[in-house]
DNA sequence: TTGAAAGCGCTAACAT
DNA sequence: ATGTTAGCGCTTTCAA
């Protein structure tokens, strides 16, 4: 391996103008001297070591993708909202001129203190963080933005959808079809406030139909094997039976289609479906699922744009929730015995 | 931030005490030092700066996993085999006391380079990697690991499966149903050597019935959206039509039977469908897809295992490819016109 | 069991 | 436009 020392001589020139033409100085080396120095650099292969440019520099042009796992063999990125999000960050943080990382772990403080010892300089933390927040932003002086993040904090930076609307807008669908009794599934215990914000937003628009106990069958499933029979099952079994039921996610949603079919319950005619997010599966599905749709690489975009301004010092983008919207495939039909 | 020379004057020791307590260095250092040291850490918060302990020791702890994709919009993520992958390889590398870090970009090498850099200890190289091997190999003198990978140098160390018996066994299960006329459909410019096994090996069952023109239909499909619609139609044009058709993914399989249904044509009953992973999707449509299965999570652990094995330089655990399994659930059913 | 000296490869800050 | 000096924070090597 090649070292700078080697390069300035071989080059017949300092380490300094070496260390100037890597990084691209403009008008601190002559363009014959860059070329000379280049031409060098390319016969040798040299590669600048990074650690020794960071410790230096005290930065390492490293922006990087935090991910929250529960334990368990469970994979986050097994779902598909989240490997898209990943996708995005990933490509706009290249584009931007840094270098990607991504660290997923239990343990998200003591992740994010590994990778503030290697002088990351920017953080995006996707995930169910609530109470780590704080802990997070205390431990480190880099721009840090948290995604889908329902944190008491007005100060934090994040990005993410208004959740309510997104339950609203499938909650009003839902009534403007005739139905009367909702239900609602989804992992409660999975993230800190996005579920939550779902259900309240379905909650909100049943009501304004005069509905008096607006989604009173509320499922909490995980995402588990045998989770989504649990749900049908207990979706079935609720008394008044609901007409509809609106899921957390796509992947969810398409888990109790399964598990209706397998009842003999037809969707939309006996119960109607809405999921959560548009992921591609959920066009490829048949019925084709009716859907809140967010948009997922927009929320990436957000967020990398948010860090890479605060590092450079530029003007920075604002975050904030996206509006999502209703994508109306076939999952939803007039409810049985509506007038 | 604290560094190692404040945590060393604090304690009353030398900052190579403090490194030895830090490396957990055995009988280096007394009982009491090491508490007396210990408290000063917690009490400081110091966190030991890994750019400097990277260049000064040569060595990051760091396993990497390098991830191809290609040009476009597509996340490479999004397919759940990748994600399985990602993930069992996280945890694997984490509880083997390493630091995960993974990197997505379009030049392999180049991101190897970068990697390099960091002086990562080990690489693990997922995606369609081929004239590149030779270069990562030759770029670094760290382990690297390639996960189904078809390279022509038999040095080149691998994990993967018998993608050959994999389409064997989907063949020979529908050559068993009476299907004669049988199709294919798959990537194969996402891909190098994988899809071409499968196929190779859809052919060999095939033909080990008597078939003179095995699988004569063939399908090159990408990700890309309206994707599904075209190889159904290809599909349904062939003539003579073909009874059932081996899907090089689960996803691509899931598309093809939504496809199918948009133009009445009955799975199980017009046109079987196998697919290829068995991911967890493919156990919640219906009908439930039959598929050959690889153990995703297991390749992660070989990966890392053998990584892990020669950076420590324990023995070495064997890499190589692993069989499938056919597993039947509701896709396909007896040729029609079948005697 | 502990410490002192030297240096990993690079860059910031200041010369010239 | 180019060079010199002095570290960044840690570990290696060798001594005590």
């Amino acid at each position: 391996m090649a070292t700078i020392r080697e390069v300035a001589e071989a080059a017949g020139v300092s380490r300094m103008t070496v260390s100037n033409v890597i990084n691209g100085r403009q008008g601190k080396v002559s363009a014959r001297t860059v070329e000379r120095v280049e031409a060098v650099i390319a016969a040798t292969g040299y590669v600048p070591d990074e650690s020794a440019r960071a410790l230096s520099s005290r930065s390492s042009r490293i922006i990087a993708l935090l991910m929250h796992h529960r334990p368990g063999p469970e994979v986050h990125l097994a779902n598909p909202h989240d490997a898209i999000f990943v996708g995005s960050v990933e490509r706009a943080v290249t584009a931007a001129g840094f270098t990607f990382i991504m660290a997923s772990a239990e343990d998200v403080v003591a992740t994010a203190r590994t990778l503030g010892a290697w002088r990351v300089d920017g953080l995006i933390v996707l995930g169910s963080v609530a109470d780590e927040v704080n802990d997070l932003v205390a431990g480190t002086d880099r721009p840090v933005v948290f995604v889908d993040n329902y944190s008491q904090d007005p100060e934090v930076l994040l990005v993410g959808i208004d959740d309510e609307l997104g339950g609203h807008l499938a909650g009003a669908h839902l009534i403007t079809a005739g139905h009367r009794e909702v239900a609602f599934a989804g992992p409660f215990g999975a993230t800190v406030g996005v579920v939550e914000h779902r259900l309240r937003g379905l909650r909100s628009a049943v009501a304004q139909a005069g509905v008096e106990e607006p989604a009173r069958c509320v499922i909490d499933v995980g995402n588990g094997p045998g989770d989504a029979a649990h749900a049908v099952a207990a979706l079935l079994a609720a008394e008044p039976r609901p007409t509809a039921v609106l899921a957390a996610s796509d992947v969810l949603a398409i888990g109790l289609m399964g598990q209706l079919s397998d009842h003999a319950i037809r969707v939309p005619e006996d119960m109607s479906v809405i999921g959560f997010d548009d992921v591609p599966l959920s066009a490829l599905v048949r019925p084709a699922l009716t859907t809140v749709r967010q948009d997922i690489a927009a929320k990436g975009n957000s967020a990398v744009a948010n860090v890479v301004g605060r590092i450079r010092g530029d003007a920075v983008p604002p975050t904030g929730r996206a509006d999502p919207t209703l994508v109306v495939r076939g999952t939803v039909a007039r409810a049985p015995f509506a007038d």
